[in-house]
RNA sequence: GCAGGGGUACCCGAGUUGGUCAAAGGGGCCGGACUUAAGCUCCGGUGCUUAGUGCUUCAUGGGUUCGAAUCCCAUCCCCUGCACCA
């Protein structure tokens, strides 16, 4: 057959699509599968990284169809953000316009790939019936109190013209541009997160995410255990609260730091001598760029600030410094500085020679009286102590006498901190969901009533290049509104929401897309997202951002009661990196752009070498999957994605590997067409194809049930076409065999492959669509192991003749034609028999091993001793230790050995193979003994190892 | 610095409850058979050696063991994330 990829595969696609074979309902009756790839932002053209993301999806989405599964895989689009709006600026026309052409173009190269959507599901996050539920879960958030406007110092990217969440700043950096964002104080939408932080944190030791991702989560919730404590200023009636998750070092603190931006700061030092100093401080704290601030890490700089604070413990006065350590958003902003354990306070101490005590040692160590090298930041007993009762006292015992004492006093109490805060949600662009808010001159902040839902984006924007802010504050028809409470002149709030608010709920949205009159209903959730969406796949990226939020958002709606289930994914696979070669420089340790291949380092000018590197814009050395398409066809970039390496693993991209690919393709054709022109000719290798069949059928569904894809193409597109070739090879030609192996084989074809797969089905004479087609599991036969055992056997056999031959041809003047096979003594088939079923026994064979075979007849024959212990188990020879045969005997070579099989009968019953296999006239075989030793090979023969001789 | 994941032959990659491991499978490369031809199929080679063996190998160095890619300790290197978080 020639292989027109292009045709087989649109006209499969369009067979699928008028079926409607992809669409899924509601079924009690049959178990669901909830596949779900993260939704991309529709930039144009999919690129690799989607192609990677979709056919490992695809084909999960594909396997669990053919497994009976109720699957639901849909496909939607995050189309909300800057990317469209800074394009509408750009180009003059309207974000919505810019993202509805990049959807169409985006999504026709998903259908090209034959990715099996629903798409009656398709949802794009700009749509008004879909951000409308945005504003509507938006007021239910406001109604638990969960969303708060306040002033805060905020992340503002001023390329971006607006501001940032913590979760995207990365390196102090946007997440989006690049660009270092700066802080402002501005009055902001949040919505209180830190509520569900506890259980943000827990429930991630009961879900089956990808470890590096819970312990990122993990580190970004930062729940740190530990005591508010309160330093009371000498002198004044205000206190300096301070976090520490060390209160067994109180007695310790020699001195207090604020951070220098701390509101105290200025109260304390305003309009003295201390002033000045601390204003640099903090002004030079506030201008420094992040290369600076990594710099200054090293330099504990500090000010006095002129005043005392008062240890509540030991009520010893201590000076208040400002730092630039301190983190003003962390804790309190103010830090009970202990030198002696704590290295940062220490070096502080140092530079500015405060006091440094000594409040712990080491367990079993005495106390030093020589001044600390460095801080011991080690647990141990508490020392020193300037109040009675804590001396001895070590680790939590320690921390909690401290916490009980302080609650006492009334100066402090045992706390949590959380590294995590709240989630800043409100954004100053346009292409967002507007926040559903009103502001009345006279009752404040109003929500907007449910009923005058949606509060819907206006479609006569102009986008200009020079405009800069938020093109809705100058718009009157929008902000000009009524309060909905007292009907005076009021305005709408014109920020508009962070784009991963889209994202925290879209997997619900999908089980009930088309809902107009709830963001979904609780029966389809619950059906489709019980124990969590199935399999989700992605990009590690969004560890932290995406997939936080939207764990926070299902518990959310969960005490809404719009769902059951409280963490929304249950399988999370994050694919790999997808890598291509770029030149390098091993010496700068930097890529360059693929322009420079077989050029010199543009900054030290030595020779470039080539290594692997993230595709990427910048390095130039991405690959166009539409140009891949047209080449090879979707089926083999689909087969090549996912045999090229197992989902979570890096991947790198080969042109020679991909073509590989394609031969492979013309492989399984040429071997399916040679099935079409059998008649009825039943022989032995039958069994043998049908058992290989059911053992590779068992293997497949355990890996593919794993997601270990690769593994599961590597037998279904490589394994079963190898044996399909053997079964050829060894005069298969039966057409009622060959029917059910590929009846048995195509399927298994279909999740990576699904185009040709469909071809060869319609091939076989189906009428039915393979797409809608359900795997029967075979039943293991019983005889299986011991069918396979025994070709195998027959491999063994010519493969080790084909070795020997090599080296008979150089010992021998003439020419071979013939050999002579010999088959192990009766003897040592028996001994291994009986050792085979001792073994299984649980016989030890290292106490009662040896007096068990002294009685041998070749045991005490000197000659053969050696070969009693190898075919017997495990013994030493000559000094050394060697394994018995027993021990690599694999299942179905034991059951061979143990029913006693006739070698010479099955090497007879082959033999004409055999020999046309090792290119021999004639073959002899005999058990040994039976007649002279042709050249004393037999004594290399063993059960299921017969010697070979070539003459 | 802290945390997580890694380092297996030319490359990718399996193997990590110790013995079935000179180490699956694939790719590449070299050579051969079949073929008008290839896109197929088949065979050989790809650490050194060899009538069926022996030697040296799984980042490095030690250790446990009759026996280590696999277990333990230390070191080096790579990737990812966080980073003066009190």
């Amino acid at each position: 057959m020639t292989y027109d990829a292009q045709e087989i595969e649109t006209r499969w696609q369009k067979e699928w699509s008028d079926a409607g074979v992809f669409e899924a309902e509601i079924d009690e009756s049959k178990p669901k599968f909830y596949c779900l790839e993260m939704f991309p932002y529709p930039s144009g053209h999919m690129h690799m990284g989607h192609v990677r993301n979709y056919s490992i999806g695809d084909a999960m989405a594909r396997f669990q169809r053919l497994m009976g599964k109720n699957v639901l895989y849909p496909m939607g689009y995050d189309s909300f953000g800057m990317p469209a709006e800074n394009a509408a600026k750009k180009e003059g026309g309207h974000p919505h316009e810019v993202t509805h052409s990049n959807i169409s173009s985006i999504r026709s190269d998903q259908e090209r790939m034959g990715y099996s959507y629903d798409w009656r599901r398709f949802l794009a996050t700009s749509d008004v019936d879909y951000y409308r539920w945005n504003q509507e879960m938006f007021l239910a958030l406001n109604e638990k109190g969960l969303v708060e406007r306040r002033m805060a110092p905020v992340n503002w990217c001023v390329d971006c013209d607006t501001v940032l969440a913590n979760e995207q700043v990365k390196n102090n950096r946007c997440w989006r541009c690049g660009l270092e964002v700066v802080q402002r104080d501005m009055a902001q939408w949040f919505v209180r997160m830190t509520e569900y932080s506890d259980e943000l944190l827990d429930e991630l030791d009961n879900i089956s995410f990808p470890e590096n991702v819970k312990t990122m989560q993990r580190n970004w919730i930062g729940r740190s255990h530990g005591a508010h404590i309160d330093f009371p200023v000498v002198g004044s009636d205000s206190v300096i609260g301070a976090f520490t998750t060390r209160p067994d070092t109180i007695f310790g603190v020699t001195f207090v730091t604020l951070s220098p931006e701390h509101p105290l700061c200025e109260e304390l030092c305003l309009g003295t001598e201390w002033e000045e100093g601390w204003r640099n401080l903090r002004d030079e704290c506030a201008r420094m760029s992040e290369f600076e601030r990594i710099n200054m890490l090293k330099e504990k700089k500090g000010v006095f600030l002129g005043k005392h604070a008062i240890n509540p413990m030991s009520d010893e006065e201590i000076p208040i410094y400002a730092g630039n350590f301190v983190v003003s958003s962390y804790g309190t902003g103010a830090v009970m500085a202990v030198p002696g354990h704590d290295q940062r306070d220490f070096d502080f101490a140092k530079a500015y020679n405060l006091e440094i005590r000594q409040v712990l040692i080491e367990k079993g160590g005495s106390e030093t009286s020589s001044p600390l090298k460095q801080a011991f930041e080690g647990y141990g007993p508490m020392v020193n102590s300037s109040v009675e009762g804590f001396d001895g006292l070590s680790g939590d015992e320690a921390k909690n006498s401290v916490i009980a004492t302080l609650e006492k006093k009334n100066s402090g109490h045992g706390t949590v901190e959380y590294r995590l805060k709240d989630w800043l949600l409100s954004r100053q662009r346009f292409w967002g969901t507007p926040i559903p808010m009103i502001h009345c001159e006279s009752c404040g902040i109003v929500p907007v009533p449910r009923e005058n839902l949606p509060v819907e984006l206006p479609l006569d924007v102009v986008f200009t290049e020079e405009q800069s802010g938020n093109p809705l504050e100058s718009h009157n028809s929008f902000v000009q509104t009524s309060c909905p409470s007292c009907d005076g002149e009021a305005k709408r709030e014109t920020d508009t929401m962070d784009t991963f608010y889209d994202s925290s709920w879209y997997f619900m949205r999908f089980c009930d897309v088309n809902n107009e009159s709830t963001p979904f209903d609780r029966p389809a959730v619950d059906y489709w997202m019980g124990g969590g969406v199935d399999l989700y796949i992605g990009g590690i990226e969004h560890a932290v951002m995406h997939l936080l939020y939207a764990r926070f958002f299902t518990k959310f709606t969960r005490d809404a009661g719009m769902n059951e289930v409280g963490e929304p994914f249950g399988r999370l696979v994050c694919q790999g990196m997808l890598n291509a070669p770029a030149p390098y420089c091993g010496d700068c340790n930097s890529e360059y752009h693929v322009d420079n291949f077989d050029l010199d380092c543009p900054s030290c000018g030595k020779p470039l070498s080539s290594r692997s590197a993230k595709m990427s814009k910048s390095l130039g050395n991405t690959v166009s999957p539409e140009e891949m398409i047209s080449r090879f066809g979707a089926d083999t970039v689909r087969l090549f994605i996912l045999f090229g390496a197992n989902p979570e693993a890096g991947m790198d991209w080969s042109d020679s590997a991909l073509e590989a690919n394609h031969r492979q393709m013309f492989s399984l054709i040429d071997g399916v067409d040679a099935a079409l022109e059998f008649s009825d000719s039943a022989s032995k290798i039958d069994d043998w194809l049908m058992s290989r069949l059911r053992a590779n059928q068992k293997k497949w569904i355990e890996v593919m049930s794993d997601v270990s894809l690769r593994e599961g193409v590597m037998i279904s597109h490589f394994e079963m076409l190898s044996d399909w070739n053997w079964y050829l090879r060894r005069g298969g030609r039966d057409r009622i065999t060959a029917m059910s192996f590929l009846h048995g084989w195509i399927p298994m074809l279909a999740p990576a492959t699904p185009h040709i797969a469909e071809e060869f089905w319609k091939k076989l004479g189906r009428e039915d669509l393979l797409a809608k087609f359900v795997i029967p599991v075979l039943q293991q036969d019983s005889n299986d192991i011991r069918v396979l055992a025994l070709e195998n056997y027959i491999k063994e056999i010519i493969s080790s003749g084909r070795n020997l031959r090599a080296l008979a041809e150089r010992h021998s003047d003439n020419e071979i034609t013939r050999i002579v096979i010999q088959t192990s003594p009766a003897w040592k088939s028996d001994l291994a028999s009986e050792a085979i079923s001792l073994h299984e026994a649980g016989f030890d064979f290292k106490e009662k091993g040896q007096s068990h075979v002294k009685s041998l007849e070749a045991f005490k024959d000197e000659s053969t001793r050696g070969e009693v212990f190898q075919t017997w188990n495990s013994i030493t020879i000559g000094g050394k230790k060697t394994r018995g045969r027993i021990h690599t005997w694999l299942e179905g070579e034991r059951t061979l050995i143990s029913e006693g099989i006739n070698e010479v009968e099955v090497i007879k019953e082959n033999s004409e193979f055999i020999a046309s296999a090792l290119e021999v006239d004639s073959i002899e075989v005999h058990s040994a003994g039976e007649s002279e030793d042709v050249g004393g090979k037999a004594r290399f023969a063993f059960p299921l190892e017969p010697g070979i001789a070539f003459v």
